[in-house]
DNA sequence: TTTTGGCCTGACGG
DNA sequence: ACCGTCAGGCCAA
């Protein structure tokens, strides 16, 4: 069952690998080298992706999946967004903010990924005071623990994200709690208890119908979602693009950029939450959230210190203990 | 309404 | 070796 590899026409500009699936939007995605070439490799929609970026088109696989009569390119488009060109609106966010003109230079092809809402709902209550690399472990984790197979790939097996009916069983808790999971494995194991009983993955999946506001407030009834979890799960999973997740490293973009009057304001209340959220909203419009995520990206990308050699701007960091 | 500690864990620097 | 701090917060008081 060999697979051949897929062509999907989108240029560069259109979409950038490394800062749409490295960015700290989905935590399932890695970079391997495989016969002598980058590729991506992660989950989602129950099968595994294999991707490659060319200059004018994105090389691709799909494993794991039996039924040959779904239009896989259509579903990466869709995970994509395929359909909103940033050629159209980077220049419109450039003139609104120079800011946002000098940090798109480097980080053109910016996507927000269209994610499945249960896998993105979990894994950022995951992400509560935590770093990027637990945070992905941890996500495996409860791929691994409750999730169906897909299957095997350069010698290592691949997991669908679990149902949310899987999550909810009295046993989670106690089994995330000993694998490091901290005081976030009560959350996950109350949470989807919550929505079982709300109704569901459809409970879940109305959100998106509904305006970004109510959206938010009904995230925020579940245990270890606050506004910036919502946030994330409104922009990355239901569609709500104005929405704009304020961490800590928006936090100190707005204050040194943005919003000088900051200056002296040590934690971020909810009305100060807020009132950034609402800065960005007016300066970028409708789609902030994804303007925003740009931003984001640059600032991350700048203290993660990539992970090979393309580095140069940032001093050398001495990592090769062994 | 806003502010403060406490919470699990692991990596890092002094 | 050991400690304090930090990492994409949330919650209860």
């Amino acid at each position: 069952m060999k697979e051949v590899w897929r062509k999907l026409l989108c240029k560069n500009i259109e979409l950038q690998l490394v800062g749409t699936l490295n960015g700290g939007q989905s935590f399932r995605w890695k970079k391997i080298l495989k016969d002598d070439k980058d590729e991506w490799v992660g989950v989602f929609r129950n099968k595994l992706w294999i991707l490659q970026q060319e200059e004018d088109y994105i090389l691709y696989k799909v494993l794991g999946g039996s039924d040959k009569s779904e239009n896989s390119e259509q579903t990466l488009r869709d995970y994509f967004q395929l359909d909103l060109k940033l050629e159209d609106h980077y220049p419109i966010w450039s003139e609104k903010d120079p800011y946002f003109k000098e940090a798109a230079k480097q980080f053109y092809g910016i996507r927000i990924l269209n994610q499945e809402v249960t896998e993105n709902v979990f894994s950022f209550i995951c992400s509560s005071n935590n770093n990027i690399s637990r945070i992905s472990s941890m996500v495996e984790k409860l791929a691994k623990f409750y999730g169906k197979e897909i299957c095997e790939y350069n010698n290592e097996m691949y997991y669908a994200f679990p149902e949310v009916e899987n999550l909810a069983d009295d046993s989670v808790e106690k089994k995330l709690r000993d694998n490091g999971f901290g005081y976030r494995a009560k959350y996950i194991n109350r949470t989807a208890q919550i929505i079982v009983e709300n109704g569901g993955k459809k409970w879940l999946e109305k959100l998106r119908n509904m305006e970004y506001i109510d959206s938010k407030k009904n995230l925020m009834t579940l245990t270890g979602i606050g506004a910036k979890v919502a946030d994330c799960i409104c922009l990355m999973s239901l569609g709500h693009l104005q929405a704009i997740p304020v961490d800590t490293h928006i936090y100190q973009i707005a204050k040194r950029l943005y919003m000088p009057k900051l200056h002296q304001q040590k934690t971020v209340t909810d009305k100060i939450y807020n009132e950034i959220g609402d800065h960005f909203r007016e300066l970028y419009g409708p789609l902030a959230g994804w303007a925003h995520t740009v931003l984001f990206c640059a600032d991350l990308k700048k203290f993660q210190g990539n992970n090979e050699k393309e580095d140069t701007n940032t001093k050398p960091k001495k990592k090769n203990k062994k």
